[in-house]
RNA sequence: GGGCGAAUAGCUCAGCUGGCAGAGCACUUGCCUUACACGCAAGGGGUCACAGGUUCGAGCCCUGUUUCGCCCA
């Protein structure tokens, strides 16, 4: 392609079509196989199979990508293990939403047609999913791809439930679980949101058995009072020691319920009296337990008052909670309504108020399995990053409850548990039994229900290697190296990997967990689909380029905090992306033919040259370092930094006369030298972060071999250049005040202007030397540079450590405004002067400070006030 | 109610072990200078949320307050 002549603007399209399946036939994105020592691996945290990547997963995944091509760049053998996620109630819902659409639910198909729907569902959206990771140009390992109902970790599943179960840790119970009357399952506690709500504190007056009497209890929820087994008061509270032993009437049902004392009852809510509803309340059900009341349900799944409910049967929670209220009224029995702010538990899925209730569930206990993980953290063995998660990770832990496993769905890990028709024998066993262990029956019946989703994703480290068969990838590739996820699923995800992790391996998945920040929009809402702004990540990379979006989700993410995303700051890498096509596009036709030699080139190194590369060095350094500390942002900074500031402000502007002399010219090898050793350089510290962009110029290079892909990644010279250094830095100092003066004289870019530098000391020789680069980059000409140069009579004027800059205008000059732009100047130079002379009278200052800190302040204030007495006479001179 | 985080330029955010307040975008001015107008050059813009304290010195450390966000109950 260096032949043909490069488009003036960067087109990304024809790119990053061409690279990705090259990268695959190849076979980098899998381990190399040589390796002992040290290994690298990562694990993408599987996405819902039947969802799309959002912008999200896009950062997400360019974090993972960009560790793990420079982790292959170092030579390490590195794996990427890709792989997707059943995500029960999620899919099923999407599938079963489908099928309402065409009037139908998925009893009308049954079971087994219902989840071969399901599967087919699965195979398109999967489809999507790998082509959008392809897009962003994931290097992941294709052929160990794993999806969370595979054979292999289906079977990891049922070993793990087993196990568990034979050791005691998982029980089957009859206990207040969140129930989803819409999903129609049970849920977990981290699968509910709770959202503060208005709602209403209700005051019902129960009449006391006996008397003319009442009792009154304060409840959000009157609709369970159908399901009340008592009325509670704190033992110690005087007010109801007349009530102690009583029997209360329930209204509507006329169930006698009695009046019990309990400590967990608060004497500062609502009356001080509450009303005990164990089946549809988890602090209610420990009640009930403590004072063995028999709990009854008043609603069916589906939170339709039942047979219980007597009047009210048939009607939902919410009507029967207004037909209640209403009839309590009617009998007087309401004393009072409040307004009450109070937390109500929600759906994940589909926002539906939960439901507590009664019901029988598999459970997990999760203390035992929590302790080695808590104390994996407090033994270093595993860190948190940024460390303020590790609290949360522990404050979890340490509150840990048992988790409820079991989902009244069709899709997902079916229970391993077997009932026995003829003689009700519970088998737990991981393959089918044929027959009863116990009495030989062959009728035996599976468990109707399916496992959380989550029970096979915390098993994830270990189920795609293999597990439990001893396979030589579980060997190789366990644990991690590290895992970059979201700080929305530490509790559902990353906690219990570490429990699975220590319960059947023995040692945690991974010694580093990277908690990345949360993508959001432009005004800081998080991505929803309700809100309509979530970005697509395609239509992004189809506008923007791949590369482009991968640079901008870097360069805008601060270390763990969210990221404020829009659309059009996509610009902001696809700006830099055609910088460095142009940079190419300027340098490539001067190095066509090139071959690099150093040992030519060294003897004609320019000043430039040498600050140049020292400058790369320092930026190989930087990012090196800060992808060692997982800082992927401000790695991407030092190369954005680099290569537009330093290499194109400065470096190939003082470059291009050299450049377009001719490879003939005297030296010329030395800038084709540098120039390639940059590009070489930048284009393989670049390529972790815009792989498709690197991998084409790559090509365009002279004399690189094979693919940036698998090149080596650089090293940082030994040194820095410290004279080339300081040199250019006066260079650029320099030029700056005869840009600045030109512009402040409204000189137009294009007139050459006549310059005076009157320097002085040790660096006036350095100015003399940097004399063409100086008239080069301040179009200065004719220039005068030295220690001897006259002060023209009428000039514009700057100073600069001390040298004076004059540009002559004599009948161009408007005086008056250069006198007031000298004496601003002036003005803020004496402020400081004065700032660091009241310093250096301090005595205290003098006698506490640090000795550099001090000898740095007296050098300042020289330096000040040769600058002030210079800009006083200059200013003395306009008259 | 408990915990965590944030508050710095109009916006989004850097600012490390306390020692001269920064970047990108936006804005103003001048430039289609033969790599790039997706660009170049120059410029304006800040009571570092507030109140105390420690210190020779505080955007940074300590205490309190306010506002916003997140998590947990």
């Amino acid at each position: 392609m260096s032949e043909i002549e490069l488009p003036k603007v960067y087109d990304h399209t024809d790119v990053e079509r061409r690279w990705y399946d090259h990268w695959v036939d190849r076979g980098y994105f899998r381990p190399r196989e040589d390796g002992a020592g040290p290994q690298f691996m990562t694990l993408i945290p599987p996405p819902n199979v039947t969802g799309t990547l959002h912008i999200g997963h896009a950062f997400n995944h360019t974090i993972q990508d960009v560790l793990t091509r420079w982790q292959r760049m170092t030579g390490v053998p590195t794996l990427w293990l890709p792989g997707t996620d059943h995500a029960g109630i999620a899919t099923q819902n999407v599938v079963e939403r489908r099928l309402a659409s065409e009037g139908k639910t998925r009893h009308d198909l049954g079971r087994e047609a219902f989840v071969a729907e399901v599967w087919k569902w699965k195979e398109h959206y999967h489809a999507r999913i790998t082509a959008q990771m392809k897009r962003i140009g994931d290097s992941v390992d294709w052929s160990r791809e794993r999806f969370t109902m595979d054979e292999g970790l289906s079977r990891a599943v049922r070993e793990v439930f087993v196990r568990l179960y034979k050791k005691g840790l998982v029980y089957r119970g009859n206990r207040i679980i969140n129930w989803c009357p819409r999903c129609l399952t049970a849920l977990s506690d981290e699968e509910v949101d709770h959202q503060e709500t208005d709602g209403k504190l209700y005051y019902l007056m129960y009449p006391i058995k006996g008397t003319q009497r009442h009792v009154t209890v304060a409840t959000t929820r009157p609709e369970t009072m159908l399901g009340d087994v008592a009325v509670a008061v704190h033992p110690k509270d005087k007010r109801f020691a007349p009530l102690h032993g009583k029997t209360v009437i329930l209204p509507f049902l006329r169930r006698e319920i009695p009046i019990v004392l309990d400590e967990t009852v608060d004497p500062k809510f609502g009356t001080g009296a509450v009303k005990v509803t164990p089946a549809h309340d988890p602090n209610d059900f420990e009640l009930g337990k403590r004072h063995g009341l028999t709990p009854v349900t008043a609603m069916d799944p589906s939170a339709v008052m039942n047979e219980n409910a007597g009047d009210f049967r048939g009607l939902s929670r919410e009507e029967a909670r207004a037909k209640i209220v209403d009839a309590l009224q009617d009998r007087g029995l309401l004393a009072r309504v409040e307004p009450h702010r109070h937390v109500v538990g929600h759906c994940q899925r589909c926002d539906s108020i939960i439901e507590p209730y009664l019901s029988l569930q598999w459970f997990v206990s999760m203390k035992p399995l929590a302790k080695p993980a808590l104390e994996a953290l407090q033994r270093g063995e595993i860190t948190i990053l940024p460390r303020r998660w590790e609290k949360v990770y522990m404050r979890w832990l340490e509150g840990i409850r048992d988790w409820c496993i079991s989902r009244q769905l069709w899709w997902g890990h079916r229970i391993p548990v077997w009932t026995c028709d003829g003689c009700s024998e519970t088998i737990v066993e991981v393959e089918a039994p044929t027959r009863c262990p116990k009495c030989g029956g062959a009728s035996l019946k599976q468990d109707e229900d399916v496992l959380d989703t989550w029970f096979s994703s915390w098993l994830w480290p270990f189920s795609t290697l293999g597990w439990p068969e001893n396979s030589r990838d579980l060997d190789r590739f366990y644990p991690s190296s590290v895992l970059i996820t979201g700080p929305d699923i530490i509790f559902f995800w990353v906690a219990r990997m570490v429990m699975a992790g220590y319960e059947f391996m023995g040692k945690g998945p991974f010694p580093v967990i990277y908690l990345h920040g949360i993508v959001r929009d432009g005004q800081g809402r998080k991505m929803s689909k309700s809100l309509g702004n979530s970005a697509d990540p395609i239509e992004i990379m189809e506008k923007y380029g791949a590369d482009s979006l991968r640079l901008t989700l870097l360069l805008l993410s601060p270390q763990g905090a969210d990221i404020h995303f829009s659309e059009e700051r996509v610009d902001l890498g696809r700006h830099f992306a055609n910088k460095l096509w142009n940079a190419f596009r300027l340098v490539a036709p001067h190095l066509k033919g090139y071959v690099p030699d150093e040992q030519a080139a060294r003897p004609y190194l320019t000043d430039a040259d040498h600050w140049i590369l020292s400058a790369l060095s320092t930026a190989v350094r930087q990012t090196t370092r800060n992808l060692k500390a997982y800082r992927i942002g401000d790695a991407a900074k030092d190369i954005y930094d680099f290569t537009w500031r330093e290499l194109c402000d400065w470096y190939l502007e003082m470059a291009k006369p050299r450049l377009y002399a001719g490879p003939d010219a005297p030296g010329a090898d030395a800038v084709r030298f540098t120039v390639h050793r940059v590009f070489d350089t930048v284009l393989r510290l670049l390529h972790p972060f815009m792989p498709y962009l690197t991998e084409e110029l790559w090509h365009a290079l002279p004399a690189t071999q094979g693919d940036v892909c698998v090149a080596e990644w650089p090293v940082p010279a030994r040194g820095v250049h410290r004279d080339a250094e300081a040199k250019i830095e006066l260079l650029k100092e320099i030029v700056g005040a005869v840009r600045n003066l030109r512009s402040e004289m409204n000189i137009p870019p294009a007139r050459k202007a006549h310059v005076l530098i009157r320097a002085v000391g040790e660096e006036a020789e350095i100015i003399r030397g940097q004399r063409d680069a100086i008239a080069l980059l301040g179009k200065a000409e004719p220039l005068e540079a030295g220690p001897g140069v006259k002060k023209p009579s009428v000039a514009a004027s700057a100073v600069v450590r001390g040298h004076e800059v004059f540009l002559p205008l004599e009948g161009l000059i408007d005086v008056e405004t250069e006198r007031k732009r000298l004496e601003k100047e002036l003005e803020k130079v004496m402020r400081d002067f004065d700032t660091s002379m009241r310093k250096l009278q301090n005595e205290d200052f003098l006698g506490k400070a640090k000795k550099d800190v001090v000898e740095r302040e007296r050098v300042r204030l020289e330096s000040l006030g040769a600058i002030k007495e210079k800009l006083e006479r200059n200013l003395e001179v306009l008259g």
